[in-house]
DNA sequence: ATGCATGAGCG
DNA sequence: GCTCATGCATA
């Protein structure tokens, strides 16, 4: 509504509060795509800037972008995983949420994929399961991860293998007592939808 | 908007 | 090596 982008405003929360986002950031943050912890350090620095950026008319100047571009290309260039190598990744994953150092090898080779970019998977893997589902464990693989009995004061038996990670997580007898909606209401306010109206 | 990657921090 | 916050590069 106010015609910023996401990376403009990802740039001004930089001049404004002095930590910079890129665009990639603000995008997941108005999905609601990042940890509930993360959303919630987020939150508060996106609200001042909200109040700031429509109560202000000279705002222009704080988005504009002077980057130094002057990366050094050490970066590794993304690798592209074929679509039916991903389904087999995804197999491997519903298998066992966190293979051994052996057992990642072990998939490496049979997809020959190199070892890192399967371990990486893997990580990247677990946290896109963890970041949304966790807070609404509904649909099972959130809760899936880290079922530590702590959490469970009756000594339920959880079936856990060799490898430390449980096959069957017993439904959670701890139902979160709070829902999107609670959580970020403004997100779900018509009048502060951000959807582009242009194009 | 999202996939693969980096790096800090923690054992 | 893992998690977690974060982002470059690309779909």
């Amino acid at each position: 509504m106010l015609g910023f982008t996401q990376a403009d405003v990802g740039l001004a929360l930089g001049t404004l509060y002095g930590k910079m986002f890129s665009q990639t950031t603000i995008c997941r943050f108005e999905a609601l795509q990042l940890s509930f912890k993360n959303m919630c350090k987020l939150k508060p620095l996106l609200q001042r800037w909200l109040n700031e950026a429509e109560n202000t008319d000279n705002m222009q100047e704080m988005c504009n972008a002077e980057q130094a571009l002057a990366q050094a290309r050490k970066r590794k260039r993304r690798t592209s995983i074929e679509t039916n190598v991903k389904g087999t990744l995804e197999s491997f994953f519903r298998k066992c949420v966190k293979p051994s150092p052996q057992e990642i090898s072990q998939i490496a080779e049979d997809l020959n994929l190199d070892k890192d970019v399967v371990r990486v998977w893997f990580c990247n893997r677990r946290q896109k399961g963890k970041r949304l589902l966790l807070p609404f464990g509904n649909e099972a693989e959130g809760a899936m991860y880290d079922m530590n009995q702590s959490l469970v004061p009756t000594g339920l038996p959880i079936p856990v293998t060799s490898q430390g990670y449980s096959l069957a997580p017993s439904p959670p007898v701890y139902m979160p007592p709070f829902h999107k909606a609670e959580m970020f209401p403004q997100a779900l306010q018509p009048g502060l939808s951000m959807s582009n109206s242009s194009h």
